[in-house]
DNA sequence: CCCAAACTGTTTACGTCATCAGCAGTTGCT
DNA sequence: AGCAACTGCTGATGACGTAAACAGTTTGGG
């Protein structure tokens, strides 16, 4: 089984750098692992992620369900690819100017960009096995290109590199599924029995009066609240620098 | 449609809360929605969420997938329940001691904490629409509570919980998926594409024999990388509070 | 006291999904 | 020419969530 999961593995990542021998008989293959993941997210972005099946993507070409396992060995491997089709791009962080601070918040700029064009990103990458191909390396190649005049060490590079990372997807997760009438509904279904409990949550309640969750506020969107925890981070970065080690 | 979702909404609001009147005539139930979420968190602790389905929790009780139709309106509002189950007694922050910062890395322990001991609970809470239940909201209680004392504005006081919030969702998203076996065979396979394409990837090349991705550094259990992450955005805060406004 | 209403849990069925096994047709190397 | 390698297909399997209809049980209203 160990050895299976090692051939999967091997199997995948070849599949990720496209580094896999073209066969010569037979009739030619119709489609490729690009465009079949290229349908995919076409479709994903469409209709969300559950919409992505095989039949469907299939369907897409005209073609059976089973036609795509010549190319993809399962569906796993089929989002890992459409994560990927949807990183090609890595950012360029020269036009934010010089400094690793400003680069690193355009670095989030173009990660909550990329997640908010395709929110089905999120999903994608907390379901899969970590595994990155070459795109996604792109991308972790960008942001420590920008930490390495930081003086940090590689290791700290790195951890500074997720907390960043992992911040995005927070951010983008509330962005996405924030929905304006369901949170309202929400929001005067719980407001009356808060108000029953009262004394439970004093704090809660303060906070409700004064006005935390109020629409403005509640609106992921207003006053860029991707700056607000981001300038925290870097505020906490800049320090770890300053000590020096 | 705008009517049946708000139906649906108020069923699951008031079976969170509890709040359903029980009927007189007819069989005595057999069961509860806290028996059976209480089933089906133990269930997803051994095999994970995935093997949480209505008929394993329902045979779980000798009854079949359909009966649990009865008290819970569907497999959403069975996993909210299972949510609000593990959250239920809300953390104890008085044992940090006194001071803010103290405190919320207690609430950041203690989260973590939870997560450990039911992985699933990352996926729950992903998955979910946001719907916050009375022991949800306790542990926003306690969060809050240890921020009153800061002087922040209640906007801000709400924006670093959900920093803090998120950083340790995605702290445990990394501890979770982190298999050494896999790790390791990827990092190999991975290493070797990498060094064949260095011109590519500079940056990731040197941060690779620096050690960065090391397996000790790699790790996330070793060096509590929860407080890396962590003090760097207090620090961040802190400087917030200093500031004044 | 009795029966109809309310409630329980069951079986059956439907549609969807990923994936396995086997088949028929196509291509190109030897 | 013939065989091996390859394509895409059909059909089947077992899982899932849940809708519908039904049989059995309890109890309040007459």
């Amino acid at each position: 089984m160990a050895k299976e999961k090692a051939r999967d593995l091997r199997a995948g990542v070849a599949l990720l750098w496209g580094e896999q021998d073209r066969p010569t008989r037979g009739p030619k293959p119709s489609l490729t692992p690009g465009r079949i993941a290229e349908a995919a997210v076409a479709l994903a972005d469409a209709e969300g992620l559950d919409a992505v099946s095989m039949s469907k993507v299939g369907a897409e070409f005209g073609v059976s369900a089973m036609a795509l396992y010549r190319y993809v060995p399962g569906k796993a491997e089929l989002v890992e690819l459409m994560v990927e089709s949807v990183l090609a791009e890595a950012p360029d962080l020269s036009t934010a100017g010089p400094g690793w601070r400003r680069q690193t918040v355009e670095w989030a700029r173009c990660s909550e960009r990329v997640h908010r064009a395709h929110p089905w990103l999120l999903a994608a990458t907390a379901m899969r096995r970590q595994l990155m191909g070459p795109h996604q390396l792109g991308w972790l190649e960008a942001a420590l290109t920008a930490l390495a005049p930081t003086g940090l060490t590689a290791a700290q590079q790195h951890r500074v590199f997720v907390l960043v990372a992992g911040f995005v997807r927070t951010h983008v997760q509330q962005l996405v599924d924030f929905d304006e009438e369901h949170s309202r509904e929400w929001g005067l279904l719980t407001a009356e029995l808060l108000a029953r409990h009262a004394e439970r949550f004093p704090a809660l309640t303060a906070a409700l009066e004064a006005g935390a969750f109020a629409p403005e506020t509640a609106d992921p969107d207003a006053a860029d609240s991707l700056r607000f925890g981001l300038d925290r981070i870097l505020d906490g970065v800049q320090l770890l620098i300053d000590r020096g080690h």
